[in-house]
RNA sequence: UGGGCUAUCGCCAAGCGGUAAGGCACAGGACUUUGACUCCUGCAGACGCUGGUUCGAAUCCAGCUAGCCCAGCCA
């Protein structure tokens, strides 16, 4: 034991663990002191299911706080009431904290700082850097300009500081109608950086907030709100992703004009994607309307509850998103990584059990008729810990359709006439016969045993190239398991020009009714077990019910064996 | 008057002026009561391109090229 750990120590420290170009920032931070305690968040707006993009924030911004000993927050960035529902706070509560991100006690919503940031924009009104403006919303758009001209100042940018001030409180207290007035603020018509061309700072928008109700009729926009969240949660270092470094001359503007004293610091990085996945929230919207999978939980969706329902845990999604690193380059990251993940994370920790998906008949003729033998056999042989069970034995099996061949090519080692295979945990048996229908198909396969074979008895008489899988056609519990396909086509990739997605017509799950061994009853929703060389199949919480088991593969195994 | 960002193996990704880490995938081999796992071995003659500076450049400079983002009273 002693060995076994010095072992890793010695491996741990041979191990250059680099670090990503974020913590090189804040190490750089503390060192300089701009910063005494490193305080991360995770943002949402709580307008729909997180997906696994989420989760790469999640993982990292909680992650990074957990490393310096810091703070991580969640936060909902509620201050769009147009499109937000508290049915998906809940829901984002459970998939963060699933996730393993410790917020603590420290669940916050923007919509509670809107008294502050309402002063905040007061503030900036007195200031001279905010004004009531009255253009319309197309006559905004005009004046702004397009990418490569200037745009114009408004007619209204010259109002005086108490003109101002009063059209702001009036807005307040809901004396225009919606849409009527903004309130922007004041920086330059000219920049090259659109978001810097006056932009809007408030809303009338007459609608009942999720949290504060009627309260308020005007609501603040992200890029002033975001940065006061920040900095009255004392946040450090702002994470989010590349599309907001355009906004981030903002967000300093925004701090540095409400004078705050440690300003947060903004901090942009390359989102997640996968490969013939579709992540994105719009299109994973769609999927579900259109009814091509049956909710937000579908198990061939990367939404944190399609994962979990999936049979991925937590552990595994950090490994995968330790194993992508961060960087600022935008990338698609190989599906087979996040399967390695789950494969690594459960081989370990979840029993092996036998299973048939695609079952065909096998008779022993030396076994006695009605006899059942019950054998031991390890549930993890990699883990010992995990303990034994006992596997009924009887004259009448079912093996895996593809482990008999009537004329096998080179190389294949599984049954066919005349060859001797394992039986896993028990016996050699020789394949004496086979019985065909009338189309050719194999109904049933006869073999003879050798009782001195017998697993664990230490027989080492002969070896055989062959062990396959079987259980007791008998004692069999007949289960549904679900072998996903990937729901978009790995040719053509995600998305067609025109936005429509290439979605792949087999990616209707495969239903298969297949054998495990009676062993398999105790299983519960969540659990997972590896099917021997079939894969790791985790028991659906949903379609699962008390007279019929439900499976979903979360990832299949990797085949040594290719024909040919 | 455009601006911002990015470019290192099939896919991620280290590298921060001293002569290309690592992982996934893949391919060989050893082992094997899962053709799995594990363990070995191989896998960038070269860092988008072209010049330049330097004893020395993926790293610095200049000029190109390609990709992503921005003209919501969305976040």
């Amino acid at each position: 034991m002693d060995e076994t750990k010095e072992i890793l120590a010695e491996k741990e420290e041979k191990e250059v663990v680099s670090k990503n170009f974020i913590e090189m920032i804040i190490e750089k931070d503390i060192e300089a002191g701009h910063c005494t305690e490193v305080v991360t968040r995770f943002p949402p707006e709580p307008n729909g299911y997180l997906h696994i993009g989420h989760a790469k924030s999640i993982i990292l911004n909680s992650g990074l706080a957990a490393k310096y000993g810091g703070k991580f927050n969640l936060r909902f960035d509620d201050t769009n009431p147009t499109k937000e529902k508290t049915e998906f706070v809940q829901s984002i509560i459970e998939d963060v904290k699933w996730l393993g991100a410790d917020f603590e006690e420290r669940l916050f919503f923007a919509s509670d700082y809107f008294d502050q940031m309402y002063e905040g924009a007061v503030k900036l009104i007195q200031k001279g850097k905010a004004f009531v403006c009255d253009l319309s919303a197309d006559e905004i758009r005009e004046y702004r300009g397009t990418l490569k001209e200037p745009g114009k100042n408004s007619p209204y940018r010259d109002r005086s500081i108490e003109e101002n001030l009063d059209l702001f409180e009036r807005m307040k207290n809901g004396e225009f109608p919606d849409g009527s007035k903004v309130l922007r603020a004041k920086i330059d018509m000219a920049s090259p950086n659109i978001n810097m061309r006056d932009p809007v700072i408030y809303r009338i928008a007459r609608m009942t907030h999720h949290n504060t109700g009627d309260k308020w009729c005007i609501y603040p926009m992200y890029d002033f709100a975001h940065p006061i969240e920040d900095a009255i949660e004392g946040v450090s270092h702002s994470i989010c992703t590349l599309e907001f470094e355009d906004h981030r001359p903002l967000y300093d503007w925004v701090v540095r004009e409400l004078e705050y004293e440690n300003p947060p610091k903004q901090i942009e990085f390359a989102k997640l994607y996968l490969t013939n996945v579709v992540t994105g929230k719009r299109y994973i919207k769609k999927l579900v309307e259109d009814g091509i999978v049956d909710g937000w939980d579908d198990p061939r969706l990367v939404s944190i509850s399609a994962l979990r329902r999936r049979g991925f845990t937590p552990e595994s999604i950090r490994m995968f998103m330790e194993l992508c690193g961060v960087a600022k380059a935008n990338s698609s990251v190989d599906y087979a990584m996040l399967e390695y993940c789950v494969r690594e994370d459960l081989k370990l920790k979840r029993p092996r059990v036998m299973a048939v998906l695609d079952p065909v008949k096998l008779v022993i003729t030396n076994y006695p008729e009605g006899q059942t033998e019950y054998l031991e056999a390890m549930n993890n042989p990699e883990n010992e810990e995990m303990g034994t069970r006992m596997i009924p034995f009887t004259r009448e099996l079912y093996i895996e359709r593809e482990d008999f061949m009537i004329e096998p090519p080179k190389k294949y080692f599984r049954l066919f006439p005349g060859n001797e295979v394992r039986l896993m945990n028990a016996y050699f048996v020789t394949c004496t016969d086979y019985v065909t229908d009338e189309t050719g198909k194999v109904t049933e396969i006869h073999c003879t045993y050798d009782p001195e074979t017998k697993s664990g008895s230490g027989f080492t008489g002969r070896k055989v190239k062959g062990t396959i899988h079987w259980v007791s056609a008998e004692h069999a519990v007949q289960v549904e398991a679900r072998l996903y396909e990937n729901l978009i086509d790995e040719e053509k990739g995600v998305y067609n020009e025109d936005g429509t997605m290439n979605i792949n017509p087999d990616s209707v799950s495969i239903r298969k009714e297949c054998y495990v061994e009676p062993i398999i009853k105790e299983a519960k929703p969540y659990d997972s077990y590896q099917f021997l060389r079939n894969g790791f199949f985790c028991v659906d919480y949903k379609d699962t019910t008390e007279d019929k088991l439900v499976f979903n593969r979360v990832a299949s195994m990797k085949s040594g064996y290719k024909p040919n």
